[in-house]
RNA sequence: GGCGAGGUAGCUCAGUGGUAGAGCAGGGGACUCAUAAGCCCUUGGUCGUGAGUUCAAAUCUCACUCUCGCCA
């Protein structure tokens, strides 16, 4: 049986668009590594979708008159058209709001609570008569008795940010008719971390070695120091998923606990989709299968933490639930690649101000592989990066530009110009295939890299390759050598351009629209990756749109190919737009306005 | 307050015991196929501060200091 890698990357909540901070914190490394699996001939399930349920939706439905799926569904599409914009390539990304959800979350609930792992607590919430329901911490108001603020959440003071006892909040009043709210008593079920907290720890200690310390490190030491607690799992709430029991009528799962489920629902998903249903077995239940689960470090503790303790707590009872029979235990996170923020011209981003960069906002002004490339050189891989409009602008112009799409036009045109398609080389030299072998030692050093998840690292040891191209056509300068022995001229530009084919492969995972539109210039008609599908999907539920990816015309392969002399080039075009320096400025000015 | 991450060249960042690195920016040069791109040479750092371990520390230990995150 092939490899079976699964990657995921974060559920983004469907209320917010996307900026480059989200992108490069968990999308854009998910999608460039899922890319590579895939050209390695890995099995890769790549899956993710919208957090559809929670209070900031229904908010904001409110907020705009409307309901919340309504809201949902305009985020989730935004998100779809994102995805095929800049080829977050997800195998499926679907959404915590269909069927297959609901049953697969439904399902690990009662798992759960057959092996002992859930308890009952009563808690205070704060409860409308007016409306007759539970009001959600942030649907209520008051003055702060700590700081005397005067628009102070249920649960916490926005401006001196301490957490507040609901008992002592000056003048409660709820959000949505202004009447006062009381307290009442309310059951809820709890994740007992408690009683899992020792395999929990068995398992961080064993990633100790090769996960990024700033998860396994805070993770561990978060335990050790303060122990884990019980937390609830439901909430007094209309929009998301029913609790899976007859008398627990009005009554949700929680949204964090739920959406991560999302992994194993969307997998289970996909495999429908492929009218293969049991296909997700080959990974969840496979304990040789590597998952992959990229985050942006806000969502470490889910991931490090509670995802690994639902999987220990369901155990083998998922399966009697969703379909009769017990499961093999379900494979735990081989990594959780965090990353950390990236800040804007210096400062923390920001929606709400503004002071952000809406990606589907830039690829209407920029193209696709210039963000990525940007967002991969400089991704907070181990600590908070800046993006930096100049320095942007610089690196477009000097790096993707001059040294690397500069490299495949001069040798193509250069080539079109004087055989007018890939020359014959004749018998190579050992300078020649000095070359060759530099930048075909790249697919195992790069890749080894790209198995590390060292993004950065795997980029510019590629650019690094890309340079010694470029020197080994200045040191044998085949402009001059077409003069007197073209043969020779023949014999270099080959080897360039057969290491130029090299590098369309090695570059690739961040670069793949450009690596795509060189592999036609280089006269090729089959197409290194496949093609991503948005589609709308029925159940009980209603409608959802998913985007999905179809492998079936993908032909690369991470393995260096050679070129075959007289092939005919295709229409020849640069890889890259040089950028006017006066961007910077106009960028610049953008940020911080409302428009 | 506790836990954790980080403080390395003007800028953005690599580098976990053995004579300080890359890219960009700055200076000089030869070339001309190419989006005036590419190539060669070069200036530049007491690796946050102080102490310790070691034959040897940016790298290990301790204290201090600043930045950031998580938890309470």
């Amino acid at each position: 049986m092939k490899e079976k890698v699964i990657v995921t990357a974060a559920w983004p909540y469907a209320n917010a668009n996307i900026h480059v901070g989200n992108l490069t914190g968990a999308y854009l490394p998910a999608d460039i590594f899922a890319r590579f699996q895939r050209l390695s001939g890995k099995d890769t399930l790549f899956v993710s979708g919208s957090d559809a349920h929670g209070t900031p939706i229904t908010v904001r439905a409110e907020d705009e008159k409307t309901t919340p799926e309504e809201v949902y569904k305009r985020f989730h599409h935004s998100f779809l058209e994102m995805q095929v914009t800049v080829g977050i390539t997800y195998d499926l990304f679907t959404s915590t709001h269909c069927q297959n959800h609901y049953k697969v979350s439904q399902d690990m609930f009662l798992a759960l609570l057959e092996n002992g792992y859930l308890y009952k607590a009563t808690e205070k919430q704060w409860y409308s008569t007016s409306q007759q329901k539970f009001l959600p911490d942030r649907y209520v108001e008051g003055t702060c008795y700590l700081c005397g603020y005067n628009n102070a959440r249920g649960d916490q003071c926005d401006k001196c940010s301490n957490l507040l006892d609901p008992e002592k909040l000056i003048n409660p009043h709820s959000k949505v008719d202004g009447s006062t709210p009381e307290l009442r008593e309310t059951e809820h079920y709890y994740l007992d971390l408690g009683k899992l907290q020792d395999q929990v720890v068995e398992f961080l200690r064993g990633k100790e070695d090769y996960w990024r310390p700033n998860v396994v490190r805070q993770s561990l030491g978060q335990i050790l120091t303060n122990g884990l607690r019980g937390r609830p799992i439901t909430r007094d709430l209309e929009w998301g998923i029913p609790v899976p029991l007859k008398d627990e009528v009005g009554k949700c799962l929680y949204v964090w606990f739920e959406a991560v489920i999302g992994y194993l629902s969307a997998s289970i998903e996909w495999s429908k989709i492929q009218k293969d249903p049991e296909a997700w077995k080959s990974w969840w239940e496979n304990q040789d299968c590597k998952s992959f689960y990229f985050i942006g470090k806000d969502n470490i503790p889910f991931h490090a933490i509670i995802w690994p303790a639902q999987l220990i707590g369901t155990g083998t009872k998922f399966g009697k639930y969703f379909e009769n029979k017990d499961n093999l235990p379900l494979v735990l996170p081989y990594d959780v690649p965090s990353n950390e923020f990236m800040n804007l011209e210096g400062q923390k981003i920001s929606g709400s101000r503004n002071w952000a960069i809406n990606v589907n906002d830039f690829l209407e002004r920029f193209d696709p592989d210039p963000l990525r490339y940007y967002l991969t050189v400089n991704m907070p891989e181990s600590q908070d990066t800046d993006w930096d409009w100049e320095d942007f602008w610089k690196r477009n112009n000097n790096e993707l530009v001059a040294t690397w799409g500069n490299l495949a036009n001069r040798m193509i045109s250069f080539a079109q110009k004087h055989w007018g398609e890939v020359p014959e080389p004749g018998d190579l030299t050992a300078d020649d295939q000095a070359l060759l072998d530099t930048v075909a030692q790249g697919f195992e050093r790069i890749g080894k890299e790209y198995e590390a998840v060292k993004l950065r690292s795997a980029l510019a040891e590629t650019m690094r390759l890309a340079t010694e191209v470029n020197r080994y056509l200045d040191t044998h300068a085949p402009w001059q050598l077409v003069k007197q022995d073209k043969d020779a001229a023949a014999r270099i530009v080959y080897t360039a351009l057969t290491a130029i084919n090299y590098l369309k492969i090695l570059f690739s995972p961040v670069l793949p629209f450009t690596s795509e539109k060189l592999h036609k210039i280089l006269g090729y008609e089959t197409q290194l990756f496949g093609t991503q599908i948005i589609e709308s999907i029925s159940d009980e539920l209603g409608e959802h749109e998913v985007n999905r990816y179809d492998p079936t015309l993908a032909s690369g392969k991470w393995e260096p190919t050679m070129l075959p002399a007289g092939q005919k080039f295709g229409a020849i075009s640069p890889l890259f737009k040089k950028l006017d320096v006066e961007i910077v400025e106009q960028e610049r000015s953008r940020l911080g306005k409302k428009h």
